[in-house]
DNA sequence: CATCGGCTACGAAATTCTTCGTAAATTATT
DNA sequence: AATAATTTACGAAGAATTTCGTAGCCGATG
């Protein structure tokens, strides 16, 4: 455990009404900066986004607020200030999943997968690596869990 | 095939740039229930859309006319117009799974899947359906083409 | 054919998200 | 300490989405 003092939102913001925040674009794109880098400055954030796009540091560092503002991420008090995601990545995966199987699949997480098996992207290899993940859960799932 | 003569969009909107339009949340929603009801006119989208929303139908229709102009829908010519979806269900849920995938899953079609399998609300009987599947994909992508 | 009711178009407010410019605050350099 | 460079806050413009009000259109009814 690091002893960093992270920020509070001592601040504005009334915490939105819904419960889950589900992440805009931009972002979900930032998220996945802090997810595979870890913990990272406003501009370590932005020279990884400026690959895709083209938008001055000042665009990141408020996206960045407001994530915070939102709950989605937290930051350091120190200066450079760190900013990190504040649910896990599998929390935030399964929220973006459900939401889209609610909104797009008929309610229905078998109807995504069968969509995504089709996907041509996916390679024998990983086809197999399922197929035993696969066994493991029905194992699971019979046997008590 | 029907003989309905279909609206072309002889208006507005100079098609937009990007060769997949993404559909908004709005949208989404609209066209799950162009989907599950088949063409249908805008007071039937609205009624239902009644259940989980409070917007009045001039809201509705509105999104409806955006959503043709993005080739998102398209519309009969007869008084009252019937609007159905323009793609395949299929091809709009590919490709939001193939940008969520992006966007949230670092473009790794498997990792969604392991997620996916994850949801509780995925039923024993549907996991052995999905492994059957996968057998048949495994066996295809060995054999075939 | 006059009128009524539902259907459609249109414009524009309200919201949300993205972007930036500018200035203030802090740290590093000379 | 004075100056330069970097980092942060803030406000507000721009863009896209969602919402509605109003008016015009069309078919049915009397």
């Amino acid at each position: 455990m690091n002893n960093v003092a992270w920020a509070h939102n001592e601040w504005m913001f009334p915490m939105p009404a819904r419960t889950s925040v589900h992440p805009t674009d931009a972002e979900l794109e930032i998220l996945s900066i802090l997810w595979r880098r870890g913990p990272s400055t406003v501009r370590e954030v932005h020279e990884i986004l400026q690959a895709d796009r083209d938008t001055g540091m000042t665009t990141t560092l408020k996206i960045l607020q407001v994530m915070t503002g939102k709950g989605l991420t937290k930051r350091t008090d120190s200066r450079p200030q760190v900013y990190s995601a504040a649910k896990a990545e599998e929390k935030t995966q399964s929220g973006l999943l459900r939401e889209l199987v609610r909104s797009a699949f008929d309610g229905s997480v078998r109807k995504l997968m069968v969509r995504a098996m089709e996907e041509e992207s996916l390679s024998g290899g990983e086809l197999k690596e399922i197929q035993k993940l696969i066994d493991t859960l029905c194992k699971e799932k019979r046997g008590g869990k």
